[in-house]
DNA sequence: CGCTGGTTTGATTGTAATCAACCCTGGTGG
DNA sequence: CCACCAGGGTTGATTACAATCAAACCAGCG
């Protein structure tokens, strides 16, 4: 078990892989960095995830707490011993990758086709519909455990950006601030069309 | 054994999934559409890689040819009772799914971050190494067997965009082109520096 | 109560999209 | 064999969306 603290590194890209992790509690963002420093997140993950399960020697990516966060750790060789004994778990790995895969491709067109306020919603819905599947039941309102800064380098915009947008989906009535980091949704069915392009 | 022609489609997205195929020859697309007809192409595959194995119902994206091509298939049952069979297979399958899972991070940090000349020098790139890899030495021309349609959708951009960009890399002495779809590489450590972020 | 850092709002700029013309290439038929 | 045609590709002019630059606001905290 290992606890971190919010804005601590698990691991850098490039760092051997050397542990496979499962968040217990918490939540990280992965990321990426131009020689420039432009930054990509490519996910944020959440209690249940697995991280550095790879066939790589080197981690791809940067990993770093959000919030204060708990996870569990394995020694690679520990791991391995352990899937080799398990056949059953080799199989929940690739469908969990499988399904990561799938979360790839929608990114994927949201960074490469959507707008900014499309970008938005589309993050929105993600989220409150990841919170739910936790909780077991509908949720009205979810939480924004990241930083406005995570949240455009993730929807690949800039704070700014993000910040207008999310004044415009507030406009619309589409959605309400509780607070900084808490946000209520007042139309569902707007904000997934909002998503999947009509909201014009 | 299934052939196909340039433009035809394999599956849909939304089709449910009944069989599984791996490329033989040619070249195939896989593509997500929005509502008003915005395209995202999130992959090209060649010979060798696998399409349709998924733990989902549904195919997540549409499949087409760019060139005639032969894809091998099995139905997903004969599939599945192949790989229990093998467990060796699904250790292979998973090998191939955190390869795609790779690439993809590294796609998402070229949509969400990268200028339209250092897309177009990543993609070279990677075209050319995984032509590299097929033909087992270092190459300095490559092919495009796609439109420059299909290389904007890929990147996030326009056809325009895609043309003047070439130019420029054309103008910068990075590449030749031989033929409307062929390239010649002139100045690979100048290509990687602009892909990287570095060709100011 | 006054900092400090994150957030929001405002003004301006810049990159790529859009709209529009032209060019080339490969295929067809006279 | 060559002229014509069609469709993809290139180049040019203008526009638009989000980025950048800049200032004000606000919330949490010492």
């Amino acid at each position: 078990m290992q606890r971190l603290q919010a804005g601590r590194p698990i691991f850098h890209e490039g760092d051997a892989v050397r542990r496979v992790f499962m968040l217990a509690s918490g939540s990280l963002k992965i990321y990426s960095l131009l020689a420039d420093g432009r930054r990509q997140i490519t996910g944020f993950m959440f209690p249940g995830d697995f991280l550095g399960v790879s066939v790589d020697e080197e981690y791809a990516f940067t990993a770093e707490a959000l919030v204060h966060s708990e996870l569990w750790w394995f020694t690679r060789e520990a791991f391995d011993r352990f899937v080799e004994a398990n056949p059953k778990v080799e199989r929940e790995l690739y469908r969990l990758a499988a399904h990561e895969l799938a979360a790839a491709h929608s990114q994927m067109v949201l960074l490469g086709r959507k707008t900014a306020a499309e970008r938005l919603a589309s993050f929105f819905l993600s989220l409150v519909e990841r919170q739910e599947l936790v909780a077991g039941r509908s949720l009205a309102q979810f939480d924004l455990p990241m930083s406005r800064l995570d949240i455009a380098d993730y929807l690949g915009l800039t704070k700014e950006t993000v910040s207008r947008m999310l004044a415009q989906l507030r406009d619309r009535k589409l959605v309400r601030l509780v607070s900084q980091d808490r946000i209520e949704i007042l139309d569902r069915d707007g904000l997934h069309e909002m998503a999947a392009g009509f909201g014009g």
